[in-house]
RNA sequence: GGAGAGCUGGCCGAGUGGCCUAAGGCGGCGGAUUGCUAAUCCGCAGCAGGGGUGAUCACCCUUGCCGGGAGUUCGAAUCUCCCGCUCUCCGCCA
């Protein structure tokens, strides 16, 4: 949700920020109706309140014919101070259904849809390798990926690791924790089914509610990323903070992938369950742009250690989730596809979920305020397709990455069972 | 799954229909005293929304908030119902 001060202030820079993201100014007309609509209600109520709350005392103190009169008046009051409230409660509603439409005001992001993205920069030799195998067929002959046994098992878009692809992600998670404990984040371990709010808040009900799993017996929700039980962590809570709080959250996640039958569907790039280590901060707002290029940073050092090669992409303001105001993408090389894919995405939401999930911060003054969060992926299954594919050997072993060489017993190589 | 007890401000905790504008304590902030620290004494303070007066910082008025929601009543922290959560015990179970 938007800071309501900053529409009445500015409304303009809301205007153009929704022009940006291709979304309609028309909602931002609606949420400043409703904004008015609900102060009058409120006006309305209190004002018949405060009279049936003074002529209450009156009634306490009253007797006889006296206190007949006064209940009279009261009882009458009763029914206005009523309908008085239901009209004001519908105001705040209406005005809740109005505050949610908007996305958060955009900041810095380039202009455009999906493909306007600006790449940053490229990092890392693209290695040359005659007629490369993708990671499935290299996985396969490792035994280290088996989705056809996960079909068997589970369905399609489900896999099972085993012998070294288990020990591969195991590693590669291992050592995302350890650089997050090294810059000073906590390393979480947490709860992957939710209740509705802590969904609600994090803002994946919207137009992402077709991508969640639900459990109706329980009403709890299967999260598709740790992001949404961390951001929830603080729901309704005053931090104290000095500087930057992060959490390193490790879970499994889990995505319907309703809308995307028949894309991606070889391998385990697109799939219902993954892991991930995922990066989450508060901040003060003035301090979430720099987090943000921090949260950056520890991507692109993770990436480094697994040694494959990537770009960085700013994403255009009209393909960006509607809490944040700028998000950066890492996008790693995958020699089968001769092409870059997203393995990790980093977004500034500034307070946008903090105002949903009522997290604030103690400012100079001693004056609650709302918090900034931001989130970004650390590491994830996904990795193991540039890994396995960039360090593919003619001879079909793969190469280990030095970092990760400790959790494989080890080895620097990988050899495929004959 | 069954039985019981709870949920009050940053924390602890009193409050069983109007005197709650929520006691008291801890912690916090300001001041006094004081070689320093500590102790003592005095004072100030919840959160959110709305309106107003003089302004960039206050002050005044007002409404809501006692786990969440609905209800009873002229009036609810207090009574009723539904839901959530916590604790204790029993049962079942990895």
């Amino acid at each position: 949700m938007i800071d309501l001060r900053l529409l009445r202030e500015d409304p303009d820079l809301i205007r153009a920020s929704q022009r940006l993201r291709g979304e309609s100014t028309d909602l931002v007309d609606d949420l400043l109706r409703a904004d008015a609509e609900r102060r009058a209600a409120t006006q309305r109520f209190e004002a018949v309140r405060a009279e049936q709350r003074s002529i209450g005392k009156e009634v306490a103190k009253a007797s006889g014919d006296e206190r007949a009169a006064l209940l009279t008046r009261t009882k009458d009051l009763a029914v206005e101070v009523k309908a008085a409230e239901a009209a004001a409660g519908e105001a705040e509603q209406a005005l809740k259904r109005a505050h949610m439409a908007v996305s958060n005001v955009v900041e810095g992001a380039p202009p455009g849809g999906e493909d306007d993205f600006v790449v940053l920069r490229e990092v890392g030799d693209l290695p040359q390798i005659e007629n490369p195998k993708d990671h499935l067929e290299i996985g396969e002959a490792l035994r280290a990926i088996d989705t056809e046994r996960g079909a068997k098992v589970s369905g399609s878009r489900f896999y099972f690791l085993t012998g070294v692809g288990a020990l591969l992600q195991l590693g590669m998670l291992q050592l995302a924790i350890q650089q997050a404990v090294e810059h000073g984040f906590i390393p979480s371990i947490t709860p992957t089914l939710v209740r509705p709010e802590s969904m609600e808040g994090t803002g994946y009900l919207g137009a992402h509610a077709s991508e969640v799993y639900r459990l109706e017996a329980d009403d709890l929700y299967l999260v598709g990323t740790s992001e949404v039980a961390l951001a929830a962590y603080h729901s309704n809570e005053i931090l104290d903070l000095d500087g930057p709080r992060r959490y390193a959250g490790w879970s499994s996640c889990y995505r319907r992938e309703a809308g995307s039958h028949g894309k991606d569907v070889r391998g385990i790039l697109r799939v219902h369950q993954f892991d991930k280590v995922e990066m989450f901060s508060f901040c003060r707002p003035e301090d979430a742009a720099e987090e943000h290029q921090r949260l950056l940073a520890m991507e692109e050092e993770m990436l480094a250690k697994v040694e494959i090669p990537y770009r960085v992409i700013d994403v255009a303001a009209g393909d960006l989730g509607s809490s944040a105001v700028r998000k950066f993408d890492c996008e790693a090389w995958v020699p089968s596809q001769n092409r870059y894919r997203e393995v990790t995405s980093t977004s500034n939401t500034t307070t946008f979920q903090a105002r949903r999930l009522n997290i604030r911060y103690r400012d100079d003054n001693g004056k609650p305020q709302t918090v900034a969060t931001l989130n970004g992926t650390l590491a994830t299954t996904r990795w193991l397709i540039p890994i396995l594919e960039n360090h593919q050997q003619p001879d079909g072993s793969v190469r280990v990455p030095k970092a990760l060489q400790p959790f494989l017993g080890g080895r620097d190589v990988l050899e495929p069972f004959k």
